[in-house]
DNA sequence: TAAAAATACTCCATAGGTATTTTAT
DNA sequence: ATAAAATACCTATGGAGTATTTTTA
C-alpha cells in the first residue's frame, strides 16, 4: 500500500488580477491561487525521485492538471458532437445556443485542440482529435452518473438505451420496460433495434453497454452471457392436417412448402436446420416480416420455423394458427446479453438484465438459472 | 449503428426563486432552465418503447442527469478522501479549508448519500458508499485527465506516479526520470517502491496503473510485459582468485561462502537457483540491503548473486567488486510492466513505459525487442 | 484546550441569458 | 436567403474568500 498521499505542493502563482484584456495566450490561464505562503519558484525541481515511506514531495507545480475544464462543457460538447449541431445541442439541453458555443469554444481553448469543425449552416463535424475526445468525455459522463446510480440506495432514474435484436423486441422489451417502470418509475428506458452487423460496433464504441441478442450473432471477441433458450417450433394454419398434433417432425412438415421468415443471419439459420435433418422443403415465400410470415402460414400456404411466440393463436389477418412442437432433436436457440467483458456493467444495465431475467421466467422461453447478474445489488422493489 | 441521438425532451419546471431560504429537501433542486417552451407535464410518459429509426423521443424527463455535480466537487472530495482531512485536503488545492466543507457538503446532498464520517478533530473517514464513489471519482478525474492528454499533440504535462519494483529503482528510475524530463518537462513523475505483496492490491484499487518489477513477482490475474532480461552474475572481492575469470561456475564459486541479498521473494529466488545447480555454498551473511552486500563481498567475505549491476565497481567502502558471467545455463529474469489489461493504459503510463524500454537499450539489461507499447500493445504474458 | 469541521456572510468571476452580426451553403 | 455559429453585452448564481462558531478527542 502506498503511503496516504501524494501530497504535492504547488509553487503558487500570485493570481493575475484578471482584467477584463486576455493577456495570456492558450495554457497559461491565471492559476485560481489566492493565497501565497511560499514564493521561491524552484527553477528546476523536476522530476523529483521519491523512494520509500516519507509522502512530501515538495516543489511539484500544478497539483490537479486541467482545472479549467468543467463538466458542462463535456456534456455540452458530448450533445453537439452527437447531434452534429450546436443549436440542436442547444435545444436538447435547454440552454442558448450562445451558451454551448461560449463553452465549446472554451473547451477547446483550454485544451488548445481543434474539436469540431465549425460548416456554418451545416453543422458541426468532429476532427480527429474530436472524435477521441468525444468518445472518452461520453465514457466519462456516464461513469459519473454510474457512480452516483451505484452509490445510492434508492430506485433508479435518469435515461438508459437497450440494444436489442429486431426480432426480439416485440416480445421481450413491453415486459422488460413495464418492469423497470414499476421498480424503477424514474428510469427512461429507450429501446433500440440493433442488427447482428452493427453489435460489434455498437458495443466497441461504446454506444450501447450490451445488447440483447441469439448468440449465432454474436461476433467474435464479444462475450455473450446466456438468459434463455427459445425452443424453435413450427407454425401451421389452424386447418392444416397436423394442427392439432401435439408435436411433428421436420420431415412430416417439409411435404408442405415453407414460409421463411428471412432476416440477416436469421433465415440462413432456419435453413441451415432443415437441411441438418435432411429436410428440403420448397421455399415458396420470404418475408423479413414475422406478422407476414404467420399470415401466409394462417391462409393455409405452408409452414414455417420461428423461435418466438406470441400468447395467442391469431394472424394479422384475423386467422388462426398453430405452433408445433418438434420431435426432432435440435439445439435450441439461445438468447442472452452480448457484452464486453473488459469494463463493468453499470447499475442501469445491471437493473435491465434482471428484468430480461424475469421475462425469461414469465414467458415461455426456457430461462438459463445463473447467479443473478446485479450480484449483491438487491432489487429496491419501490411500488410506485 | 444508431440514429444521431436519443433527443430526449425534458419537462422544464420554471426556476424556482432561489431567496437564501432552503426551501427543498434533498433531491428536488430548482432546475437550472429558464426558458420554458412546453409546459404540460404528461404525467407518464413514462418507458417509452422506441423502435427502429425514427429519432425523436417526446415526454421524457430530464435529460442529463446529475446536472449539478462539478469536477471540483469530485477533485475535493478524492483529495479529502486520501488525506483523511478537508483541512489538508484544503492546504494540498490552495482553496480554504470552508470550500471543501461546503463543496463536500453539496456534493453528499446533490447524492443524497453521505461520503464522509467526521470525527470532528480527528480528520475523516469514508463510508461504505463514500469508498466506492471515491474510487469511481478518481477514475474520472484521472480519466479524464488522459482525454486531454491524448488529443493533445505536446508534451505531457501533470504528474504521474510510478510503481516500481525496490531494488530496481535506482538502477532505472533516474534514468527513466531523466528521459522523462527530456521529452515532457512539464511533467512530474513521482517513483514509489512497490513491494511484490503490494503488487496486487495498488493495480486493483487504481493507486497506480502498473509497476516495473520482475516477473516472477507478478501475481496471478495480472498482465504481464516483458521489458528486458536481467543476467544473473556474481561479484566477488577484485582480490579473489576469480577476480579476472571472464567466467564462472556457481559450483566453483560456491566453495566460498555467500552473501545474500535477501528482500522479500528475491532471496528465495537466489537460494533456488544455487539448489537448482547443486550448488550449496554456506551462507553466512544476509542483507536487505544492496550496497550492503557490495560492500560484504569487497571486504573479501564471500561472493553474491546480483542481477543488477551499477556502472562501476567500487563498494560504499571505497574497495571493489568484480562482476562475472555465469557459465552456467540458468533462465534469465525477466523484467517488465505488471499491469491489469482489461483497460488500456494512459498516454502517461504509455511514455514512462516508453522510458524503460529507452533504458533497457542503454543499459546492460537485455531489452526485449518488441513494437513499442505506445503502438499497438503487445501481447501481455499472463502470469501462472 | 486544541484541532478540525461547520457556518455566516461578502464578493466577484463567470456561466448563461438576449440580441445581433458574421458566414457558408 | 437561410440557417447556424460567433460575438457583444448584461445579469445573477454560486464558488471561494475571511472570520467565527461548534464539537469532539
Amino acid at each position: 500500500m502506498i503511503p496516504p498521499l501524494v501530497r504535492f505542493r504547488r509553487v503558487r502563482r500570485r493570481a493575475v488580477q484578471s482584467h477584463p484584456v486576455r493577456s495570456h495566450p492558450v495554457g497559461s490561464h491565471p492559476v485560481r491561487s489566492r493565497s501565497v505562503r511560499s514564493t521561491h519558484a524552484g527553477s528546476r525541481g523536476r522530476n523529483t525521485i521519491h523512494i520509500g515511506e516519507t509522502d512530501t514531495v515538495d516543489d511539484l507545480h500544478m497539483p490537479m492538471q486541467i482545472t479549467d475544464i468543467s463538466l458542462n462543457q463535456l456534456r455540452y460538447f458530448v450533445r453537439t458532437a452527437e447531434l452534429q449541431s450546436m443549436s440542436r445541442a442547444a435545444e436538447s439541453l435547454f440552454v442558448a445556443q450562445s451558451a454551448i458555443s461560449t463553452s465549446v469554444g472554451n473547451l477547446e481553448r483550454s485544451l488548445g485542440v481543434q474539436l469540431l469543425v465549425r460548416h456554418r449552416s451545416k453543422g458541426t463535424t468532429l476532427t480527429r482529435e474530436g472524435a477521441e475526445f468525444f468518445r472518452r468525455a461520453r465514457a466519462i459522463l456516464l461513469d459519473l452518473e454510474d457512480a452516483t446510480d451505484v452509490i445510492r440506495p434508492d430506485a433508479l432514474r435518469g435515461q438508459y438505451v437497450v440494444g436489442c435484436f429486431p426480432t426480439l423486441v416485440p416480445f421481450w422489451m413491453p415486459s422488460v420496460c413495464d418492469g423497470l417502470t414499476i421498480r424503477h418509475p424514474q428510469l427512461q428506458a429507450r429501446v433500440v433495434e440493433v442488427r447482428p452487423h452493427d453489435i460489434d460496433a455498437v458495443l466497441h464504441d461504446r454506444e450501447l453497454e450490451f445488447v440483447l441478442t441469439y448468440d449465432y450473432a454474436v461476433p467474435a471477441g464479444v462475450d455473450f452471457t446466456p438468459v434463455a433458450t427459445a425452443p424453435l417450433h413450427a407454425i401451421v394454419a389452424e386447418h392444416h392436417p397436423l394442427a392439432n398434433a401435439d408435436a411433428v417432425s421436420l420431415a412430416e412438415l417439409s411435404r408442405d412448402p415453407f414460409i421463411l421468415l428471412d432476416l440477416p443471419s436469421t433465415g440462413e439459420y432456419f435453413l441451415e436446420t432443415l437441411a441438418s435433418v435432411g429436410a428440403a422443403p420448397a421455399v415458396t415465400h420470404r418475408f423479413g416480416n414475422y406478422e407476414a410470415v404467420r399470415a401466409m402460414v394462417a391462409r393455409g400456404h405452408g409452414f414455417s420455423l420461428l423461435n418466438q411466440a406470441p400468447q395467442h393463436d391469431l394472424a394479422y389477418n384475423g386467422l388462426g394458427v398453430r405452433s408445433l412442437e418438434l420431435t426432432d432433436d435440435l439445439p435450441d436457440l439461445c438468447i442472452g446479453i452480448a457484452h464486453l467483458g473488459d469494463r463493468g456493467l453499470s447499475r442501469k444495465a445491471r437493473a435491465v438484465i434482471d428484468e430480461c431475467r424475469r421475462y425469461a421466467l414469465e414467458s415461455r422461453a426456457t430461462p438459463i438459472t445463473r447467479p443473478s447478474h446485479s450480484q449483491a445489488a438487491p432489487v429496491p422493489v419501490r411500488a410506485a
